[in-house]
DNA sequence: TAATGCCGTGACAGCGCTGTCACAAAGCTG
DNA sequence: CAGCTTTGTGACAGCGCTGTCACGGCATTA
């Protein structure tokens, strides 16, 4: 910055000033600074400026992969947002219950972060106490964080709506399929369950716990028995909805499989509209991580620049039911029973 | 830092010894140090130690999205490298032209790396000049660049396979679909299209350019209008190699639409090994993202570590075919055809 | 016993910026 | 035209660390 000073004929005080966008620079002493720091190919060291500011212009973003369609989604917008407002995204990886004990143990983004951008871990309260502790404004995206700025998707809205269209095309025995995670099922997880019921409640149909199956998506040998349960019932689903796209698609897979075709014998409702359902042609209900990471982004922003401000701490956004070619009627009968007793 | 020495009673010289893990610390101060870090909740300011030894522990990473399965799967494996070496992990989404330019402008990156990890690019020799001036270590992954540190896989040994596979089953005819980016066909599309021309070359088959075509991957119509025209030839094709995964379900998906079977009427093959080739059984050449991030980590640490070194400039990682359900032997008596005159 | 070397520790400057204060020059006001 | 404000600029301390150097104490050697 010397270097620019001196070529420019003036103290590192106007060249800081004039690189930072003040307004008390005169016009041609501007012109002449930023002509000498382009020809010096010179740019200021956020470091040093961090260390006496005590900013230090960095967002921290934690995630558990990278490989989800969603994460991909919400960071891909998330990025260029922070860029424009000239921040950094410093990048935590946390794939594993072992790295995620280290991340805690160390916080590695103590004091080398602005703000903490928590992606889907579904922390426990210890964790986020630990967080709190981080002096940062630190907030949750895809799960819901008592008393604390998060960002997520309505997710029982939307098992809610999926669930009443499967209701207004007639059926009355739906499946619901779960997938649990790491730490057990998620935030989302039990939201969606949570509209699932309350949908067939609203339909006065009685709750049957036989109908709700759980199987790791990844798993598609686990997916298959879960589906071999429902259909060894007395009574069996006429629809299944499945917490996820991926669920829906290897329930597909092994209903084509086992000869059950979809829809007319079967009904598979999805959630998220992640690409693959594209691919399956999959009636789903969609969410939206790049307006998700966007949102977050946003609000992580007017954060950091006053983290006193009464912002709105809960921010739930809305789902769209994509109708496509896995969900119809129910076979059989289906005129007759659409205006139950 | 003050706080800790003075709860340890020790000056700052030995706190800062002792947290970066020197060894002239006896073992009591040391664990006393230890204790009042813990205690006080203390960490380090990277700003403030990269200040004076000019290192600021950050590798920075460029994307140009990271939708895709195969950004995701490598920064997925690049992550917890890095932050297993204590480094972080800035990450620039660069999503279109208009933000590549900017960036090049700006190159933010400048004083606030160790060392820059480009993805997928194909930057011009210009915007590689530029980065040369960056005063770090450089590596450019999944792409070829001219005398500089790069990370790639071998897309044209790969494609030189994958066609073999095909003409070992009895295909003489055999298409290749190529897909454009936003500035034209990638390095290894190039590299690709060059192993199929080998592999026909090699088996004594003249080239039919007729059977070269392309169509942007995202682009469904276009894609069913390049498979027209293959369709059209007065000789089509009875197998189709397609340049990346997505192209060949896209193909497959379209074929299925004018009931032309796959395998049995038309072989399609692809490239990427990505989650949605085992969708669709798709055979394909494998390659591995994660292993390509891993090594590129490896790399880019051996070059902070000593940017001198003669390290191994270029790393060529191997693909793998993986025989699935959409390759067999082609339609018609082609027993005879498999000892070709 | 004196000379020598090594080990563990503390004092202190300085990394590259920014914020504060001081100050000269120019523009107002009555 | 004196006295005020406003504007643009420079000097300088100090952000939180680390690297260097100096120094006291102890072990080793002649």
């Amino acid at each position: 910055m010397a270097d620019v000073a001196e070529r420019a004929g003036v103290s590192t005080s106007t060249v800081s000033r004039t690189l930072r966008g003040l307004s008390s620079v005169s016009p041609d002493v501007r012109a002449r600074v930023e002509r000498a720091a382009r020809e010096l190919n010179f740019a200021v060291s956020r470091q040093a400026s961090s260390l006496v500011t005590g900013r230090t212009g960095v967002v921290a973003v934690l995630v558990p992969t990278l490989k989800s369609w969603f994460m991909g989604s919400a960071l891909s917008s998330l990025g260029p947002l922070l860029r424009a407002a000239d921040m950094e995204l410093a990048l935590y990886v946390i794939p594993d219950l072992a790295e995620r004990a280290s991340f805690f143990e160390q916080l590695p983004a103590r004091r080398n972060a602005d703000a903490l951008l928590v992606h889907c871990f579904d922390l426990t309260e210890e964790e986020s106490a630990r967080l709190d502790d981080l002096g940062m404004p630190v907030i949750y995206v895809s799960q819901h964080a008592e008393g604390r700025p998060s960002v997520y998707v309505d997710d029982a809205a939307g098992a809610l709506s999926g669930t009443r269209h499967l209701l207004n095309l007639g059926h009355r025995r739906i499946a619901f399929v779960q997938s649990p995670g790491a730490t057990g099922f998620s935030f989302s997880s039990h939201e969606r369950l949570h509209g699932y019921r309350q949908a067939l409640a609203e339909a006065g149909i009685a709750l049957d716990d036989s109908l709700v199956v759980s199987a790791r998506a990844e798993d598609k040998r686990a997916v298959a028995e879960a589906l071999g349960q429902l259909l060894g019932l007395r009574e069996p689903p006429t629809a299944v909805f499945a917490e996820q796209d991926e669920l829906a698609a290897t329930l597909i897979t092994a209903l084509r499989k086992a000869r059950i075709e979809v829809p007319e014998a079967m009904s598979v409702l999805g959630f998220d509209d992640q690409p693959l359902a594209e691919w399956f042609d999959l009636t789903t209900v969609a969410q939206s991580p790049s307006e998700m990471g966007r949102v977050a982004g946003e609000l992580v922003l007017r954060l950091i620049n006053d983290p006193e401000a009464d912002h709105e701490r809960h921010i739930v956004l809305p789902t769209r039911l994509i109708p496509r070619g896995t969900t119809a009627r129910p076979p059989g009968p289906a005129t007759e029973d659409e205006n139950p007793s």
